[in-house]
DNA sequence: ACCTGAACACCGTTCAAGT
DNA sequence: ACCTGAACACCGTTCAAGT
């Protein structure tokens, strides 16, 4: 639709393609953010393109792989910068905050993220990279050093899902005789469910902080 | 296909019914734990039944209806039994890890369950008072509790995913030069990805039990 | 009240045909 | 090499018609 008039088309040489994965990801980006992931298909992303559907499987594979493209993007995003200027343990607690904040709205692409192969996000191994060095230069090396990362990222996966849940998901309606307990306590919490679940990943995240700080001390 | 004939049916009496929420619920339980949930559909969960797709819609309001009523089935699995017996850090620590092990063969439930009011699983209330008590009982009380409960959760549910995560998930490919760090640690990770995956959980696990042991001691 | 069968409005993906 | 258009094999869901 926007790009189809081009030069050198249809001459001896080869022709410059209008679709490439870059311009793929990026409609796509702008479908995801501006209508949601419900709204993302191959027809909605070809249409966005200005394409038939079938062509953009000469650029990606499926659409899973346009999630992937996605997700790498979506991982530039998240803030590495305390890891230069504060303490591991700090940096470590403000790059999870961030982490959790990007995929607050992207919980579609969390079952995609967690189990896909690094090799295909060079993004995402960047950020691994950071925090991998930030833990050598603590002294914390080896296999715990990526246990590390694999537990803090595993806490702000389910994080994010908490802060995309309804108001009311506490609320026990008829079924208050089942939780007394905690039917009251839940009612203690912020009434605004975004709050509540920040504070839920605060104290986690302190707590698993402090832990890690206290294990890995001197 | 298994109860078509049954007594009572065409007479002047209210005929039984073929179909019930249970029977639907037993019979999608077997496909997901037979099959997986890739093979779960209105149509494969209707010939199990031996019933036309569309009578189950008498019964159910939706897929997601359906994947409501596994979830509250599987979370009936998980032991809370340590809550009897063991001081609250280590019956929260028992809980996590059976909660875990429950949902790995299950992660297609976890976006329906964490933004799932409690409201339409009662046996996930009564999972929930439990812990809540056993948190009272050693003093943490309100809103607190709730968010511990939360918090747990979300590390559960993260960890859930790496456990069904590929073998190679952490081979940089032909990345290596984005991360040597990185994938210099994590070739010191087990071999067997299931048991990297627990290590790490463990690791995770221990480190938020142990803050929190330390911000409500005493 | 509860089931059937046909239909609907989608999906993701494939592939022969064009340039 | 890259795009189009038609087709395929599915989805979940609805609804008039039967008993």
């Amino acid at each position: 639709m926007t790009q189809q008039a081009r030069s050198g088309r249809g001459r001896g040489r080869p022709s410059s393609p209008i679709l490439t994965r870059e311009r793929v990801s990026q409609a796509a980006i702008r479908i995801v953010t501006e209508q949601g992931y419900r709204h993302l298909t191959m027809a909605s992303l070809a249409r966005e393109l200005g394409v038939a559907a079938s062509a953009l499987y000469n650029h990606v594979a499926s659409k899973r792989d346009v999630l992937v493209l996605i997700q790498d993007r979506i991982n530039e995003q998240i803030d590495c910068s305390a890891f230069d200027t504060e303490p591991w343990e700090q940096a470590l607690g403000q790059w999870a905050r961030s982490y959790r904040r990007c995929f607050m709205e992207h919980t579609a692409l969390i079952p995609v993220m967690a189990v896909l192969p690094v090799a295909d996000s060079p993004q995402t191994l960047r950020m691994y990279e950071r925090v991998t060095l930030a833990l050598r230069d603590a002294g914390i090396v080896g296999a715990d050093a990526v246990d590390i990362i694999v537990g803090v990222e595993a806490l702000v996966f389910g994080a994010a899902y908490d802060a995309s849940a309804p108001t009311d998901i506490f609320d026990p309606g008829g079924l208050e005789d089942l939780a007394p307990t905690f039917t009251r306590f839940s009612a203690q919490r912020s009434a605004d469910p975004r709050a509540a679940a920040d504070r839920a990943f605060e104290l986690a995240l302190e707590a698993l902080i402090s832990g890690l700080r206290q294990k890995y001390a001197g």
